[in-house]
Order: structure tokens, then sequence, then C-alpha cells
DNA sequence: CTTGACCCTGCCACCGTGGGAACCCTGAGG
DNA sequence: CCTCAGGGTTCCCACGGTGGCAGGGTCAAG
């Protein structure tokens, strides 16, 4: 029966860890969309065919997709889930190298924390100042309209 | 003199209160780019040209400018600047509409910080277990490469 | 007249995601 | 058989903001 590898029947592609690229989806959480664009930019490696053209997914290509899926759920951008990825499968990988990758991002991320952080506190501040209310003076639109240098947050 | 509203010799243009964008991207914050950007989106209103089509940007224009940069600065969409500036001009505006566009700004703001924040903890907490040294072993792969359901932080 | 520092417009790129058009394929029901 | 729904396929466009570059015009100083 037609289970060889290059292509193959849709009729043979049904069950036993073979599906379509909707139920791909649905199990891994990745959109459709999304995962034509991961094969796309070769995130994913290209999947076997079926003789009409449609993309067939095994299971490990699944566990890839959800690997990316939480990869993007902890915040990694896609350069680094492409190296995630490398390193995954590589078996002999030092753990440092992904430690590290794991680092880099952390710090990106706690560095845009402190950023909006400091934004909300300015915007605490200057909305616990401002009365609401129908008339017009409004400390928000003063601290917006300078005198301050620009760029900076008072 | 040449000092009319629409259209001016460049000579005329230089001081009081007169400059070309360059200059106005200095006094402002905003890079050139970015005013052309504004300009072309209708965040900013056209400014006069001189005769050989170089904009020229009045003490208003550039106080717009360093409304806009601080209003990025805190993190505003564009599309809240576009209202915080019409609520701006508007002497008669109701204090309550800022308040309103603020406090919604720094909801989101908090939910992403909120966001950000357990992405951290989670990966504070694969790192903190990934000894990162020469052997592959790696709970930071183990954790992306699942078993958990796609797209939850554990 | 030349040079260097501006200015102008317009197009392309990034990242990650979604939307849609125009078309092909499959399976089920009349 | 034909039709219809519900997939699949490719390709292009949009977003928010920002930067870059190409190919031109202009201005002041030497």
């Amino acid at each position: 029966m037609g289970k060889a590898d290059v292509f193959l029947e849709h009729a043979d592609a049904i069950g036993r860890g073979l599906r379509d690229i909707g139920r791909a989806a649905k199990e891994s959480g990745v959109s459709v969309k999304m995962i034509r664009h991961y094969e796309a930019i070769g995130l994913l490696k290209k999947v076997t065919r079926t003789y009409a053209n449609y993309r067939v997914y095994r299971d490990g290509d699944v566990h890839t997709l959800r690997f990316i899926k939480r990869a993007r759920t902890l915040g990694f951008p896609m350069e680094d889930i492409r190296e995630l990825l490398a390193l995954w499968q590589n078996k002999s990988r030092p753990s440092a190298s992904v430690k590290k990758i794991a680092g880099g991002h952390m710090q990106g991320l706690k560095r845009r924390i402190l950023e909006m952080q400091s934004m909300v506190a300015t915007l605490e501040h200057l909305t616990h100042n401002c009365h609401g209310d129908g008339r017009p003076d409004c400390p928000i639109l003063d601290d917006l309209a300078g005198p301050g240098k620009p760029g900076t947050l008072r």
C-alpha cells in the first residue's frame, strides 16, 4: 500500500500519525497560516505531500510545532527559536548554549518590563492628579505638552 | 518681505520660529523620517513649504512633535495619540476623556507586563534547573518539547 | 563650478500575524 | 452523473512603527 516516503495517496494519509494541515494546526495550537509560514522561512522542514499537493504531517512534525508554539508563548523571537530547534535536534548539544539563549531572552524581557513599569508609574501619577470630570484642566495633557526635555520619563 | 503664509523663500525661513525639517527633528527629538511619516498619516497637519518644496516648521509644529514624542515615550499607540492631540487642541475638552484614554493604555501596559513577568518566572525556574555546562541534559528544552498543552505557561 | 550637507519622493525591509482572492481536491448526498 | 461544503493550495496585502537606500533637487560656502 502506498505508504511511500515522497508522495502519498490522500486516503492512505488518514490515521496513524498522518494528518493534513488543518488537523496538525488543531493538535499543535499553531494556526494553519503560521504553519505554512514557518515552513516558508525554513523553521520547519518541508513536509511530505500527497499527489494532490496536500501537506502531510507526522507525529514528529506536530511535536516540532508544539515546541515552536511553546517557545512563542514564552516570548522567544524567531531567531532564538531557530537556534533552539537546532539544539533540540542535536542530541549532543551543550546545555550551556541553551541556557545562554534563554538568559539573553530573559534579559530582554526584563528590560522591557522595566521600561513599561516606568511608563505605568508615570501614568499612574498623572492620572492620579487628573480629576477626570467635565472640566478641561488635565495634568496628563500638560505633561505631554512639555516643557520637559523630549524623550525622557519624568 | 516674503513672510507669506503659503510659500516662502528659503532665506526668509531662517530664525525666528522657522526651521527646516532637520532642525525640527533635532529640537523635537523625532527623526526626520518619522516627522514625514506623521504628516503622511495625518497626525501632523501639512506644514508650509518653501518655493523649493522644503517643509518649514513653526514653533507650534515643534511643540506638537514634542507632544507626540513624549506620548510615544509613554508607550501610547498612534491611535491614542491621534485622539490625545485632538483633545489637546480642543480647549474645552473634558479631562475625563483624556483620563479614559490614559487608563485604557495603562491597562494594556499592565496586562503585557503581567504576561512578560509570567514568561520570566517560567524561564527563571527553567534556567535555575539547567546546569548550563557541556552536558546535553537541559530542562529548558524538555519543557519546550512538551508534553504540556500547547499555548499555556506551566 | 564644485563640493558637501541638506532636502524631496518613493520603494523595500523588518516581525509576526491575519485576511482574502482565485483556484484545486475530496467526500457525501441527490 | 452533478453539485455542494469544506477543506486544501498559492500569492498578495495589511497592520505599527521604524529604518535604509536610490535617484533626484537645492543651498551655502569655497
